[in-house]
DNA sequence: TGTACATCAGTGAACGCGCGTTCACTGATGTAC
DNA sequence: TGTACATCAGTGAACGCGCGTTCACTGATGTAC
């Protein structure tokens, strides 16, 4: 039963794809193998056909998890600062809490991937990186201000605010996380325009 | 071999402490029963006459840490801002995050907590509300701000600094988090003594 | 205070189960002529 | 363009292993008299 290059790529896209969104949803440890093929339709012996190990499979997933994170990043911050609070607010709407599966691996999945093997981490830090790099122009700063550091503060906490905001057992607590996060980035990102020179903003199209 | 009622709760609190640091360590899914059992000299039989399941263990053990840590947060702040803060500045630093043994259950195993059954998910959701009304009498806030919310922004910041920046593989990245949201913190907690009435702050000794 | 007995903390073997991984096999695909 | 054959994606049974949990047993402790 070989299959053709183009059914094949498919395949191990749809595994990828798979096991990222139960990655988020379950946990890694707790996503088995058997689990993710059997979700993609197929019997878990065919696993090796495409990957050596599970964890070549979780830093692939990882990887492409984060990656969509960014294009949708970039998508937003084409639309200049405006579209940067936009995309962080929505990032933090309550809506997003409820939505484990389609939301951030480094809220959904952050302290296993701390004890993920070297390759996930490095793909894990050089996302972030690049998120960083993103979300640094519409930052909003003092003259001379260090808009990176801004920006590391308001990522950080973005991420700690969605994570506790799902462990809390009290719906108020919770959405009062996220209320309070959703202000103080109101306050960190510069939408009144073109306030200063701006180092590395993209031009809005 | 039956023991005494004292060497049987001693035994019990010593199977806690030893699961509560093997959960920040090694993660909760990723301990096992037995293995706790073994580094506290026991066979993993005798388990379940201190324990209903593991859940049960989970649930106590991540109570006890959290307790811990507020103990130790009632300490610092027992000092004033600047205990406060000092305490917050520990918590970021480069020796703390790299001893992951002793420190912090909610950035140590955040993720997992979040799909931790309903007593444990409760358990973290009022050590955090506690922490929470420790820290809120020393935050800056201007006239008539809100001290609870600026509370919820700093703690949530914290540990997602923390999980982020032991989750990089880059130590200079790593450093970096640590660093700007220390100097965040030194902004956000009040250390100029009484510059407005403190609603809740308890006395300096 | 001393004796007789029930309790129960801890042992160690065993349970079923699902994990990640391997492997002989199948048969459609892609390639060489 | 048609034929012959090597490739390899996917199947399904099997592997060893460690997991959480159970259980019959042991013997010191705590209790009742």
């Amino acid at each position: 039963m070989k299959k053709s290059k183009a059914e094949t790529a498919e395949t191990r896209r749809r595994i990828v794809d798979i096991a990222a969104r139960a990655f988020r949803t379950q946990g890694i440890e707790a996503t088995g193998v058997a689990e993710v093929m059997a979700a993609a339709g197929l019997t878990h012996g065919g696993f090796y056909r495409h990957f050596g190990s599970k964890e070549e499979l979780v830093a692939e997933a990882v990887a492409a998890s984060l990656e969509q994170l960014i294009l949708e990043s970039e998508r937003w911050t084409e639309l200049g600062a405006e579209g940067a609070l936009q995309h962080a607010l929505d990032y933090l709407s309550p809506e997003s809490r409820d939505d484990v599966a389609q939301t951030c691996t480094f809220a959904a999945a952050g302290s296993e991937l701390v004890r993920a093997d070297e390759k996930t981490r490095h793909v894990a830090s050089e996302a972030f990186r690049r998120n960083l790099e993103l979300l640094a122009p519409y930052m909003s700063t003092p003259q001379g201000g260090d808009r990176t550091a801004a920006a590391i503060s308001v990522l950080t906490n973005m991420i700690g605010a969605l994570t506790m905001s799902r462990m809390v057992d009290d719906p108020a607590l919770s959405d009062r996380i996220l209320a309070v996060t959703r202000q103080r980035l109101t306050r960190s990102i510069e939408v009144a325009a073109n306030k200063r020179g701006k180092s590395a903003a993209p031009a809005p199209p």
